[in-house]
DNA sequence: GCGGGAATGCGACAAATTGCCGCAGCCGAT
DNA sequence: ATCGGCTGCGGCAATTTGTCGCATTCCCGC
């Protein structure tokens, strides 16, 4: 689609993701689609590498290891505010997507994203309201993981505390959190 | 009960939903919460409500017959940019949370939720700041059985119907709504 | 009136989930 | 160094769900 670019007016892209298999894949993606990408694993590589020269763009995963993602998006926007962040991450739920859209970042994807979506993402301007309603009510699954998430950031990601205020047992909630969120 | 007699040292609330009944009783449940509510059931009267008189928070449901609860955010924040507005719908996700909040929302719950928790979503802070309100969280269960309520009524009843859009057996379905409605 | 399609209530049995142990490791406060 | 709380996780029994099947009933179109 796009012409030809050369490296030197290719935009610059931060990459966070501590699956290093995954990384390599988006970084070929993002690269073939014209973006200049640094990658780095950990939220501390993350920082140093945008100290050292802030990305015009920044794609973060939710889950690091360590400290969550979101507290990323601070960071980088303190070093450059222009820098626009999409957060991606493989246990969506409003909760966090309404954190990291008031923290400042420009959009919010579930994995699994592909590349174009990505770049789509990025690109989505703020103030066209595009998104359109969803006609289904959630499955009752859906919304438990909703509520779940939303708990578990008001306890501060304390599981003991969660279950506790849940209703359930400690047990179930470590095994419901393990596994991925449901979709539809 | 008429609120006109005391509103003078409460804060004013626009609570926008098309639900008449919903709206009845969520309005008494935040009055008692100390708010001075105005209720409107679409948005045109939200606009004309706001118009006449700029609250200084709003609870907006998303859909609205006619257009978006969505739309209705810029407008109000046009009124009046310090507004407090809580995006609520019963038919929530990712992708209109992420808008609702970039067109100025303070939050976004999915429906059900109970006053409190509303209440807490309007008071909470923009960064990640916590606030300290003591709220208790409906149970999974209990959540699970209002939002069952909610959508067997959505759909007159028909529990086949309802099982499907939940993505739950109807088989299972009939058995929680043979047992008593979970307390707390 | 009759056949088709859809809902409902319910029994039975297998599959999956949950409740409830217990244990060991890790902090942070005393 | 000790106590208390949180965490992750294995294992096993109890409970809940998924899946089927079947008999009814209701409604619609022919």
């Amino acid at each position: 689609m796009s012409a030809d670019t050369d490296a030197a007016d290719r935009s610059s892209l931060l990459l966070v993701d501590d699956d290093a298999a995954f990384c390599r894949v988006l970084t070929r993606a993002l690269e073939r689609r014209g973006f200049a990408v640094t990658s780095a694993h950990s939220s501390i590589a993350a920082q140093q590498a945008a100290g050292a020269d802030p990305p015009e763009y920044a794609v973060v995963d939710l889950n690091l290891a360590g400290d969550s993602g979101l507290l990323l998006i601070p960071g980088l926007l303190a070093l450059e505010p222009a820098t626009r962040i999409l957060v991606l991450t493989g246990y969506a739920s409003i909760a966090t997507a309404v954190e990291a859209i008031k923290l400042g970042a420009v959009n919010y994807l579930p994995k699994p994203a592909d590349a174009d979506q990505i770049v789509a993402a990025l690109a989505a301007t703020g103030g066209a309201a595009g998104a359109a309603i969803n006609q289904r009510p959630l499955s009752v699954n859906r919304l438990e993981w909703e509520h779940i998430q939303r708990v578990l950031r008001d306890n501060d990601g304390n599981i003991s505390a969660t279950a506790r205020q849940l209703g359930m047992h400690r047990r179930t909630l470590q095994r419901k959190l393990a596994k991925r969120p449901v979709r539809t």
